[in-house]
DNA sequence: AAACTGATAACTGTCGACAGTTCGACGGGC
DNA sequence: GCCCGTCGAACTGTCGACAGTTATCAGTTT
């Protein structure tokens, strides 16, 4: 997705480190010791701080001087931007998506969201990986490489964010109904439509995530557990 | 712009070869030799790495295995997907900018509009500092540091792709009634107007862009300078 | 007993040197 | 005369070690 891995032992440390972060492996607010690491992996500091250095520029990593390197661990008000920038992309795209879309990528849509309805049906939830497959297969549709590219760093983010909640958030039957429109829409090639029921469906989503962080914040502080990372002077 | 610059020698080094970049020192296609440059900066290679690193995961440099880092060379294609980005940006900017305008920041929208005319009138040509100023005087108005964020980011790239150019492309008088218009519809808080205002703006100047790239890249082939960077296996 | 101070330990930031690879030049063979 | 194999220089990729800084903890003092 972002480049050769074959670009020196860096690389491959980055996506090593990624897919740590992504599974929740390296939960946000987690420290990362360079030295610890490195002798783990069996290679030296530099390559790894090469690598630290590029997830910190990803946004999956946040970096102190003198004090390392953490996983982010988003605030309220780091929600409210994130979601702001993706959906400035993802309607951008839903509506590219509806202008550029061809045969093909529109029956991948509908076979995304047939499944999700089938996996809806059996199960209660819905699993987060078939609502990536969605927005992911909507950007192929948009046929634009670059901004694709700005979505995935925003979806991972994501991702992280999700990965600190006990509770996933349950993807509920609005999500997929969102999801059918939006195919619709693009299928019809309406980009205003596919635009605003984006718009909705992200600040759906955003809600939910607000929410659920809000109540686990509350369940966290009764017992006594002192606040994760986010150091204040 | 990007964060705090004493997060060690490495925020420096990135600080100082920014400027080079931009200011077209280096111009695009320009390899760096790395034991060179730390030698002359009076530092070790290590620094200098993390920071050729983050400058390539900012996309002003572009790094290939085995052989080093060059200041980033848009080929036609790339500036197309450029502008597909800049445009979902900075038109959602726009929008956001109508909404949440303060008087203060339509003041000086409309203060650079009229800085810019006054330069139009006394020199032919419209400074194009002028123009960024414009575009980040709009992102402060949109209030939202995230998106404000990837711009910067894009109008960089947008900086080095003119830095290669011989004669820089002229920002004329439509440029300036755009910006004009942008303000008004800002001002009125009519969001729909201000990003289509900002579609077409930016589908001008990316016109303007490829027009000078390609007059620029057949006067270049004529006397039998070879292509610079962009190697073909 | 609480607060201040000093030393100690752990970690990041930086450096110089070694290993591996790629590109170019030179010489030999066909 | 042209092509191919080999040698060599230059550069990137990697490593281990040193220096600087910050946090922790014991000891002392009021």
């Amino acid at each position: 997705m972002t480049g050769l891995v074959h670009r020196g032992l860096a690389g491959q440390v980055v996506e090593m480190l990624r897919e740590q972060i992504l599974t929740g492996v390296l939960p946000p607010g987690s420290r990362l010791n360079e030295v610890e690491i490195a002798r783990d992996l069996g290679i030296s500091r530099g390559p790894l701080r090469e690598a630290i250095g590029q997830l910190v520029s990803e946004g999956l990593l946040v970096h102190v001087p003198n004090k390392g390197a953490a996983v982010f661990a988003a605030r309220p008000e780091d929600v409210a931007a994130l979601f702001e920038l993706r959906a400035a992309l993802e309607c951008a795209a839903a509506r590219m998506a509806a202008h550029r879309r061809r045969p093909q990528e529109v029956i991948r849509l509908r076979k995304v969201c047939e499944r999700s309805r089938k996996a809806r049906e059996t199960g209660r939830k819905l699993p987060y990986d078939l609502d990536l497959d969605f927005h992911r297969s909507l950007m192929d549709a948009a046929h634009s490489p670059r901004i694709a590219e700005q979505v995935w760093l925003v979806q991972q983010q994501v991702i992280v964010l999700r990965s600190g909640l006990t509770s996933r958030t349950t993807h509920t039957e609005t999500s997929l109904t969102d999801h059918e429109a939006m195919a619709g829409a693009v299928a019809e090639g309406d980009a205003d439509r596919a635009a605003s029921l984006m718009e909705a469906h992200l600040a759906l989503v955003e809600t939910e995530l607000l929410q659920t962080m809000q109540s686990e914040a509350r369940n966290e502080e009764a017992p006594g557990a002192q606040r994760t990372g986010r150091s204040a002077p």
